[in-house]
DNA sequence: GGCCGCATGTAATCTGTTACATGATTCT
DNA sequence: AGAATCATGTAACAGATTACATGCGGCC
């Protein structure tokens, strides 16, 4: 049996978004992922989790720490991302999301730092998506054929599957369009 | 400060859901809700926590359980909805779920036995989700307002909920037309 | 005098998953 | 011989929320 490495989770995968821009301490990266408009409006973090992912993180070797002692307040804990901290989170960012009920929060938080990296990584990350929809799509429809009358409960249920998906996909589309074409963001 | 009751799962309504019609053991219940036709497409429960739901079920007053002794296999614990569990269960059954992420799992689970409770109390409870619904449209819709160019990404973060919310809109209007109309089971 | 901002955490609790345990019977 | 079915659970762990703890400075 391997030893079986965690794999972190999208809130981590986040945190280590916000320090590919600059070094920062937890209370600053707090206060930026609590932005009402950004981020902040997708996902919540209490406080005292960040601190402790932040520790998770740097201890699994994602991140890296210097101490910024300061005259009157608590010494700040700078964290940096390391060169395993940038490429798994590149990787993550272009990854689509596996299912569909991951786009609520997981899509949407990639798709935020995806527009960071520019509209070139935007545009293939939701690329990707909408191919995975798409597949999605086809399996609930195969599935709903031929229930509505032997077995409605379960045809609804696979419809409603497909008006969501279908409004992902949708959605996506507008993503897209609105997006401007093919610039890369220093 | 009050003692504050703790109110049941969805999961542990579901469990009651079960035994509306007659008193069951557990692994019988694991059966049905297993039932990959019903509600086993939607909610997913693993037997050694079926088991620990129903214990708790009982010890807060929601079930009462008569032991069955059988020659070769383990006695079976039969489980009885008390009147107090039957009244939690009817009331969760006319509540519309309060959030849009809630009705991937919640409501669908509502469907399932408001159908078995007949038309009546099926279409009642859609017609109140429809409104719910509705409610949640408006929001999102202003707050997405003037925001397309001023805050694109939080535009796409609200377009993205006022999809998700329109298809379920869809779909509900759907589950209305294809329910009989006023019936009501024994 | 009291609350908010800065800056860090620890501890308890709850929900849920995974793994393990038992032991007879029937099916392949 | 081995797997599946019947029927019950316990124990360990992981994720997430809530509450608690500390301590200074500035604002009303």
């Amino acid at each position: 049996m391997s030893p079986m490495v965690r794999q972190p989770l999208t809130t981590e995968y986040a945190l280590l978004g916000f320090l590919r821009q600059q070094p920062m301490h937890g209370y600053e990266i707090y206060q930026q992922l609590s932005d009402p408009t950004g981020l902040g409006l997708v996902w919540r973090l209490k406080q005292s989790r960040l601190y402790g992912l932040l520790a998770r993180l740097e201890k699994e070797g994602y991140l890296t720490t210097t101490l910024e002692p300061q005259e009157t307040r608590p010494t700040r804990k700078i964290f940096e991302l390391t060169e395993r901290g940038r490429e798994a989170f590149l990787a993550w960012l272009e990854r689509p999301v596996e299912h569909g009920r991951r786009l609520r929060l997981d899509f949407l938080a990639k798709l935020y730092f995806a527009r960071r990296e520019g509209s070139v990584v935007a545009q293939r990350l939701i690329e990707q998506q909408r191919a995975a929809c798409r597949s999605w799509l086809e399996e609930q429809q195969e599935q709903a054929e031929g229930l509505e009358n032997t077995q409605p409960y379960d045809w609804l249920v696979h419809q409603f599957r497909v008006n969501q998906i279908q409004a992902m996909l949708d959605w996506l589309d507008v993503c897209q369009q609105t997006l401007p074409v093919g610039t890369s963001v220093a």
